[in-house]
DNA sequence: CAGTGGTCTAGACCACGCT
DNA sequence: GCGTGGTCTAGACCACTGG
């Protein structure tokens, strides 16, 4: 960079050279701040100024008390969602109390768990617009990798086609060909819509999530023969942990 | 929030409410940070944190001289990649010099363009994972919308099947079917990865994007009969002018 | 030119994690 | 208790935008 840029660029782009060319590896401590302080000659907020660039890059974290460290990567799970309510992939390889998710968390050699809660609400604006105004029971799954948040999945159906089933207790629903199988409905197709954004507060919070890191916002709408719409599934996937797959054959 | 949440974080809470509200609707000015100084009874540094704050939201955004405003989110383009190469759909909606992202832009009102920069070079790691070790050719596409830079796409083929036709040649080339139909090679299904991340600093200054926008990097790798891998089309989505989406038959 | 945000300083005290 | 980052102050000057 020029002469021109701020000093707190020069030094970002220092700590950022160190870090690719791994003088600085993965989980290592940077030297503290009053320490950066006098090796750069420059005030503890420019030193700070740089730091957050490098946090907001997604590069460092840094946290009170401890220190700043060069941010460690997550083993990504990778979802293939053009198969992973598939009836027949699920006959061929169903695994007893695993869903997809749970076996491609497995096969990082990590342990999967999910939190199960089950409520009857108004629907919100874009679940209504699917199914219309009626009530809608909302199961919400909150997932965890090795006892720590990962991913959040909240399912929304029509109250009518649920009530009574084992949909609505709180547990795991696990069955060869999903759960809407195991109450006689048919999708026949989905359609699946994805944006990217910053996390809100809350799903800070509830996730643990790093600064700088975004979500994905998946939703599928599945459909029955007569283009009724059964179930909007809409998932909050961190971006530093997931890798989304989808077949897609060329007609 | 309790008393013991830091001031700034309030400032921040008040401001983001306002905003929420609509007392603060997208494009408005906020007030001067001299202003919101007196206003809160705080230094400039803490008010600084605070519009920092919101704007790693993805709420504010602020430029030297003019302000801070409100930001405006874009109208999000809607790209169907289960549909987006179909030879079936190409046959029935084919528009002269119109591929479905330049309709997709069109169908919001505004104009699509784009810069095309063929090349000749070694494969980047994950190219070569996929075609081996051989040159690749690659075609960088840079999209505009109204003049601003949108997006990026960027095609990598084997060299040795394009040598010669006219995808070697800085021009756009649409044609019903796509690009590979037009050399005789025809693509059977494709693999599509995504993955969400923070943009390089490459890709903040190429895009132009505002602070707290993620991009998704979509990267689609095209198979024909054989299983062999023809093309790799790489393309990095602004999160906060598109949505992405696939329709999946049930099986 | 006046008014805005951007950069930078040199301090101070607080909250947290560890040992 | 010590060392870390987190919060906060009260200034200063610079760079850019717009009338």
């Amino acid at each position: 960079m020029q002469d021109g840029s701020p000093r707190y660029h020069k030094i970002a782009d220092d700590l950022r050279s160190r870090i690719t060319k791994g003088a600085l590896p993965p989980g290592s401590q940077l030297p503290a701040e009053i320490e950066l302080q006098s090796q750069f000659d420059v005030s503890r907020n420019t030193v700070r100024l740089a730091i957050k660039r490098l946090i907001d890059e997604g590069l460092l974290v840094s946290s009170q008390g401890r220190g700043t460290f060069v941010r460690v990567r997550y083993e990504p799970v990778t979802l293939n969602w053009s198969t992973i309510e598939s009836r027949a992939r699920h006959e061929e390889a169903y695994v007893p109390g695993h869903d997809q998710w749970a076996s491609a968390v497995a096969d990082t050699g990590r342990t999967p768990r999910q939190e199960v809660t089950v409520s009857i609400v108004a629907p919100p604006a874009p679940i209504a617009a699917k199914f219309g105004a009626g009530s809608v029971v909302r199961r919400r799954r909150k997932r965890f990798v090795d006892d720590e948040p990962f991913m959040l999945a909240d399912s929304y159906f029509p109250l009518n086609l649920v009530q009574g089933t084992p949909l609505m207790e709180p547990h795991d629903v696990f069955a060869p060909g999903g759960v809407l199988a195991s109450i006689d409905l048919v999708q026949v197709r989905y359609c699946d819509e994805l944006t990217t954004r910053m996390p809100t507060r809350v799903e800070v919070e509830e996730l643990n999530l790093p600064a700088a890191t975004p979500v994905t916002e998946h939703s599928r709408t599945g459909f029955d023969a007569h283009d009724r719409a059964l179930r909007v599934m809409v998932t909050i996937l961190p971006g530093d942990r997931h890798v989304i797959v989808y077949d897609v054959p060329a007609d």
